[in-house]
DNA sequence: ACAAAGGATGATACCGGTGTCATGTAGAGT
DNA sequence: ACTCTACATGACACCGGTATCATCCTTTGT
């Protein structure tokens, strides 16, 4: 009786439909095989007989069966997963993310999937304690940081991270002695080639808006090519004319105001982001002043919006499908333990309306 | 000799620094207690005394331990993670993601790490297999679907999604029968008091550009929303200044072009997306048209940009913070086995220059 | 003084896979 | 006929936690 009883459950559990998840066992009984052998055909292993393994994925796909993650990231102690850790400004809206990062986003999560990875997002404060979870806890296998503001500050942390032999990479300015990965865009150079322009468009009277002081050290670089175009062209920088701001457009407006109180006269504004160049058009404006018949304006980073401003912006293009591409596979290098190394993205000028023409 | 070389080996494993990462046994060795207790110690259970707990998790901070997420997860059976999965036009640009969803992804992310949630984002096109991954293979805990686009075509995978009993929410529009959980704004209404707002400046003759036809169940209400006001105010739409469009700059300058040349008159135009506004206003202006004087343009979202176009724009303001935290939410209370129910928000029409004045 | 009750902790099964080693069988070589 | 090897598969330990049940010690009541 009590055989029967068992086996009458058996046939229950056999034609019912699999209540929650099908697992690997549900597939070895049906195929009568052992469970070792469903893992190993599931994964195309040549050790399975072709027949068998064809037997097991059939019946794996009638149960919609789906290898849990859970077992096998724990067994094999990796997550195919990536972290990206987005840094906002303490002060940011979180409905005005940074354009330049969501395109970068984009790219990521693209090249993430191109990859066979799934990638967690976060947007992060300096005050969250970032720093050790995602890896530690086998959530991820590598962290992507993206993220300005103030670099410096996170020194510590990236130090951190590196002793931890967290695996990670970082978006940013690639000059100066840090931790990690880095992979950036040629700075220096996209303030040089755009300073360049407005120099060849008959601008000699430059202002700079972005912090370069405390600053992130992407606009420093972009300060940096601007005032040696400058200086090269026999011209120079009147340190009146920067003033600092952040990556919004209120700042950027709030900036130019300063400029314009500050009374030194200036015809032409680099800006050292797009976002900043959108305020600095609208105050100009606002204050009466021409855009570009009055004063010229660059930005920087091309950000989807740039084509559609009035004027449009000319600015520097980062190329953020190749810089995300470029983030994920140097974090998997690192994670199958090849070497990795810093990356420097060229930038190309894209001229369009808010400079005049010759 | 034995005992003594077994003895000795402990002894430099609990010097050494942990090789690799700290496991529960780790802090229990050094503690003197047994793992269970360490488990419970960590998850705070009022089981192990307070002394015993307090010392097991300042071990615990000093060998930088973290709980094996795939562990837990495995063992629970949860993944406490949720997975966005954002659609995109097949033809969409990469770098070019809907501004819109990119808030919606801000607010979403927020709203899912106050619940402790971690979240997977994934952009997916039509033709991808996404219906059944993520929660099935226990990466998610459930699934929120962000996009629009060819909605019909999702139904049968919605369906899907429903007979497996995958968690879910959805951003839509709320009216037609379908599966699942939607949340969304009230596009009839927004689209009725834009339309008033023209109306009440003297606007007869409004165009309007977006799919309406097989496209976004949005922009058929939205579209809904704007004949509605104009047959109540007397007014009659005229369905030659109708024109299919989708969400993106260069579409809108497409469709305004159109329009254009179809030589019907017009005097305002309502576009059924801010980034169609965007090209719209550029393609009039392009045109030699003024706006607001010769041709009002509203548009619908508010995203960032809307405030710095030139002319700025008149929009309906769609409160994406509170969409994301009832999107996280509702899908909170399904995976909680709470009952969840659709949602509807009311959208703010906000007045910027594109209209001009009274 | 002794049973009952409660508090703290340990032992162990379990989640669902993966990797290693063992087993069994068929065909090849001598 | 007998050993050897290749191939296919099964058995089992293991990853690092969590949940249940058992155990032990202390305290309280009578």
């Amino acid at each position: 009786m009590n055989v029967i009883l068992i086996l009458e459950i058996s046939i229950v559990t056999i034609n019912t439909p699999i209540k929650g998840k099908a697992t690997s066992f549900d597939i070895a009984y049906r195929a009568g095989v052992s469970q070792s052998t469903v893992s190993r055909a599931l994964r195309n292993s040549d050790l399975v007989n072709f027949e068998t393994r064809k037997k097991i994925k059939a019946i794996a796909k009638a149960l919609n069966y789906k290898v849990d993650k859970n077992a096998s990231n724990l067994r094999t102690q990796q997550s195919t997963t990536i972290a990206l850790l987005l840094f906002e400004e303490p002060t940011a809206d979180e409905a005005h993310i940074n354009p330049f990062f969501l395109a970068m986003l984009g790219s990521i999560t693209r090249a993430c999937s191109d990859h066979g990875y799934d990638l967690l997002v976060s947007f992060q404060q300096l005050s969250n304690d970032w720093h050790a979870d995602y890896e530690d806890c086998h959530k991820a296998d590598g962290i992507i940081l993206l993220g300005y503001g103030d670099f410096q500050d996170y020194q510590e942390k990236l130090q951190q991270l590196e002793e931890q032999q967290t695996n990670f990479v970082l978006w940013g300015a690639t000059d100066i002695g840090r931790k990690g990965v880095v992979i950036g865009c040629d700075n220096i150079q996209g303030g040089y080639d755009l300073t360049r322009h407005l120099i060849s468009l008959g601008r000699k009277k430059i202002a700079f808006i972005g912090g370069i002081s405390k600053g992130s050290p992407e606009f420093r670089d972009r300060y940096k090519g601007c005032v040696n175009a400058l200086e090269i062209a026999g011209l120079s920088f009147n340190h009146q004319l920067q003033v600092d701001a952040l990556t919004t457009e209120s700042a950027g407006i709030e900036a130019t105001q300063k400029l314009l109180a500050n009374d030194v006269p200036f015809d032409a504004i680099f800006c050292a982001s797009d976002l900043i160049a959108v305020g600095a058009i609208k105050c100009l404006r606002d204050s009466g002043l021409e855009v570009p018949k009055d004063v010229a304006v660059v930005g920087f980073d091309d950000i989807p919006l740039a084509e559609f401003t009035r004027p449009s912006l000319t600015t520097a293009h980062q190329d953020t499908k190749r810089a995300g591409e470029m983030l994920v596979e140097n974090l998997l290098k690192q994670i199958r333990n090849e070497p990795a190394e810093d990356g420097l993205l060229p930038t190309r000028v894209v001229i369009r309306k808010s400079c005049g023409s010759i």
